[in-house]
DNA sequence: GCGACTGACGTCGGTAACTGACATCACCGT
DNA sequence: ACGGTGATGTCAGTTACCGACGTCAGTCGC
């Protein structure tokens, strides 16, 4: 007999996510969210800021992995091989188990525009997060923030196609294509 | 005697500002800036679809200059010279007047994560809008994508760039020396 | 084993961002 | 003179939040 049941975030993303896939993220209130996994509005929102967020739980997650494939790049090499390398990282943080949850959910984001801010919200704080450990490296400001925004480009537009019907390349696979034709656009 | 005071939205917008500015966004109510003008709450809410919007009043027309450029590009030159294009003309839209009146806005953006994500929102439709236009000049969708959000990405540097405190090239200028980098960084 | 303490939760009341429905009234065309 | 139009006001309602406070099972010092 607990007196809670454990893993209420987790609890309350899967339910609010289903909730927003059938309903839709604005026909959907923060209170039935909360009560569907018996708990109260209020208890939603200490584990929330706000009802978007919801969405976001564990996005750190993605951050942490850009920063470890910065990490792996050897010291020395040229900016883009170090954005290269976190892409790679980044890749592998979405197996292709995880492309039919990934696209229930960009399809409840891509059908309100508040998700969507909060989701390019989340992209340039990641560029900037990025920026500074190419900083950090050495690189000075302007080709950090440069590599790192463009790096986040390839990523937005690799991960856009890895969610499309029928696509069945790895996101690893995309995004080496889409960086070899922006090499191509600006040579 | 007229009836009403002609221009409710631009009154609006400005008292917005000025009241953002020294009390705070979320700190000042829509109802706040209403009254500051001799207007109701409601009718605040008839010209701007939300409280954040009073501050993207005219956004259109950054667009438009956008799509100018564009057309400006003599056909059958690369995608990035129909950017560059449309950067000079982006620029022209912003002459080293507007820049104390830029520099403010920016501030009031730059303290609060709700008007950046809202910003970010209108650069992510700009770039869409530019990818469009790109498309319907004959260039493939992946190429069209790119080179869009390489370009806003290069927009949104140099104008940061423009806004610093000591700045005194114009926007046209760093533009220029951004997308030189750019180049440079995938070359 | 007992009591203080903690941490996750519930309850309650409030603020402010919006929204729909309806009324108002100078102006404009006929 | 008169009906239509459009920008505005009024009012009541919903919902996203937030602060303060109460609750109670587990835990830890003793």
């Amino acid at each position: 007999m607990v007196r809670w049941e454990p893993g209420a975030p987790g609890r309350l993303q899967q339910a609010a996510l289903e909730l927003f896939a059938t309903r839709g993220f604005e026909q959907t209130t923060a209170a039935e969210i909360a009560q569907s996994v018996g708990l109260t509005e209020r208890t939603f929102f200490r584990h929330f800021s706000d009802k978007r967020e919801v969405l976001f739980y564990g996005q750190h997650l993605l951050v942490q992995a850009f920063l470890d494939g910065v990490d792996t790049a050897p010291p020395d090499v040229s900016p883009i091989e170090v954005v290269t390398a976190a892409l790679a990282a980044a890749a592998s943080f979405f197996p292709d188990e995880r492309r039919p949850h990934a696209r229930v959910r960009q399809s409840v984001i891509d059908q309100n525009p508040a998700l969507q801010e909060r989701e390019l919200h989340k992209l340039a704080t990641l560029a900037q997060t990025l920026a500074g450990a190419l900083r950090a490296r050495g690189v000075d400001e302007l080709t950090a923030t440069l590599a790192a925004e463009s790096g986040i480009t390839v990523f937005g537009i690799a991960f856009t196609h890895w969610i499309r019907e029928g696509e069945q390349r790895s996101l690893a696979g995309i995004e080496t294509e889409v960086l070899g034709q922006l090499r191509a656009l600006t040579g």
